[in-house]
DNA sequence: TTCTCGCTTAGCACGCTTGCTAATTGTTAG
DNA sequence: CTAACAATTAGCAAGCGTGCTAAGCGAGAA
């Protein structure tokens, strides 16, 4: 599986950022399947259309997936990208790398600033 | 440890959801210790003062903690807070437990609705 | 003391996000 | 065909977040 990039990155932090949406993606974890959009947005107290709009930018970020069936659309959790797309940022927080540490260093010096400010 | 409360996930997220800050997650990860505010803010396009306010937020998710020694600041990251409040919700991704799993249920039907719109 | 340095606070501008209601599209039932 | 239904799109208002500059504050140097 490829390395997600930055965009990519943001995008799916930008998505679980909000409350709802990431009730939204519990609720598809949980199901284990699909959920058509009707149920999700009966499940919050805010309006149908901004869960619906709750729903594209989760799907705009990859994690969701919909299948259009009828007059119903059909929304599925993408497990594999969610868990991936994190994971593999929570991989970049080890000291240095999971296996070979060598001595932190210490404190840098703060001489870098080139009258950026003021 | 114990469980993270809804508000403590959600700053977490919010705080994530930033290129900035979680720029600045990986610089603290990656230095092994402690990093001044100058020294951040040198990193970063932006000016100084909105660095600081970057660290701010870190600082109130509880992703970071300073230490004032004389006139600088020197952040770290709470390295240990941040794997356990998003690999806890990671975990809650399982389909159903991660050993014990049942039948997945199939797509509810859509009835709840009670003129919550229109 | 006075000056400089490191950093934060204050205040403002602007754009994006989120919520809503109303209208629209497309599908199924009568 | 018409009516009802599922869901989305359009458009607007309000609030929040992020960027900036200017000003302030405490610590150390001269």
């Amino acid at each position: 599986m490829k390395k997600p990039s930055l965009e990519e990155v943001d995008a799916v932090f930008l998505a679980l950022a909000h409350e709802a949406r990431r009730h939204i993606v519990l609720l598809l974890a949980h199901s284990g399947g699909e959920l058509p959009s009707g149920y999700l947005a009966a499940r919050f107290q805010h309006s149908w259309p901004t869960t619906t709009r709750h729903l594209r930018v989760l799907e705009e970020a990859g994690l969701v997936e919909v299948r259009r069936e009828g007059r119903t659309s059909n929304y599925r959790l993408n497990r594999e990208r969610l868990q991936h797309v994190l994971g593999d940022w929570l991989r970049h927080l080890e000291p240095v790398g999971p296996e070979k540490k060598w001595a932190p260093s210490g404190p840098r010096s703060t001489a870098e600033m080139k009258g950026k400010n003021r």
